[in-house]
DNA sequence: TATACGATCACCT
DNA sequence: GGTGATCGTATAC
C-alpha cells in the first residue's frame, strides 16, 4: 500500500511527458485528524508555456499564476467560476510556466469520507472532474505553492502505468484554434472515472 | 473603482 | 441540451 513519493525529478521533465506518466499514479491526500484520501490518476492535461494560448501563463506573469513560474513539484491550486478548486502540478525548470491539470481520480483510499465531502454525489462522479476531485480531496487555495515533494498531506505515489491511453483536445478552453487542437488531455483508456470520454482523437498503448 | 469572465458543476427541461 | 451559481483576477477606465 505504501508506495514512494514521486520526486523533484519526475516532475522537472517536459509537461507532456509528465501528464501522460501521471496517468496511473496515486493522488494522496492525509486529512489533519491522520485520514488518508487517495485515488489513481486517470485523466490529466498539459498548460505548457507562454506560447500556449490556454496557458494561464500566456499573458505573462500575475499574482495568480505565479507559482506555475516556479519551481517543479509545486502544486498551483485556484479558483475556476467562483466556485470550484482546480489542482495543477508544476513542471519543467523553474521560470518556465507549466504544468499539469489533474482532471480526474479513480477513488481508493477514504470514500465514505469523499462522499460526505461529496454531500452524497453517486461514486461514479466522486472523483471525475477537476472541480469534484478537490472538493472529495479537501484541496482548496490553501495548497497553492504547497510543496508535493515534500508536503506532508498532499502528494503523489509511486503506481503503475496503464495498459493503454487516450489522448485528445483539452476541455473548457476558448482559446485559438491551434491551442484547441492540441492533443494535450491524456486518459486512461476504458477508465469509468474519466470525465468526458475521449473522443480517440490519438490513441497510444504503452 | 468598475467591469467582464473563466482549465466547472449541478440541476433543469 | 441549456443555464445559473458565484467570486477572484485581469484589464480597462
Amino acid at each position: 500500500m505504501t508506495a514512494d513519493r514521486l520526486d523533484r525529478t519526475f516532475f522537472s521533465r517536459d509537461t507532456l511527458a509528465v501528464a501522460r506518466d501521471l496517468l496511473g499514479k496515486r493522488l494522496v491526500r492525509l486529512l489533519a485528524e491522520g485520514q488518508r484520501l487517495s485515488g489513481i490518476i486517470v485523466e490529466t492535461e498539459a498548460y505548457v508555456g507562454e506560447t500556449d494560448r490556454a496557458c494561464h501563463a500566456a499573458r505573462g506573469r500575475t499574482p495568480r499564476n505565479a507559482v506555475m513560474y516556479e519551481k517543479a513539484g509545486l502544486a498551483y491550486v485556484y479558483l475556476i467560476y467562483g466556485i470550484h478548486h482546480c489542482l495543477n502540478a508544476v513542471t519543467e525548470q523553474e521560470g518556465f510556466p507549466a504544468a499539469v491539470l489533474i482532471r480526474a481520480l479513480e477513488p481508493q483510499e477514504g470514500l465514505a469520507k469523499m462522499r460526505e465531502f461529496r454531500s452524497g454525489q453517486p461514486d461514479r462522479i466522486l472523483t471525475s472532474g477537476p472541480g469534484r476531485l478537490c472538493q472529495a480531496l479537501a484541496i482548496d487555495r490553501t495548497f497553492n505553492g504547497s510543496d508535493l515533494c515534500i508536503s506532508p498531506d498532499l502528494y503523489v505515489e509511486e503506481g503503475d502505468a496503464p495498459a493503454g491511453i487516450v489522448t485528445d483536445t483539452r476541455i473548457g478552453i476558448s482559446a485559438d484554434e491551434t491551442a484547441r487542437e492540441r492533443l494535450w488531455r491524456f486518459c486512461v483508456a476504458g477508465n469509468l472515472y474519466v470525465s468526458r470520454p475521449p473522443r480517440n482523437r490519438g490513441t497510444k498503448v504503452e
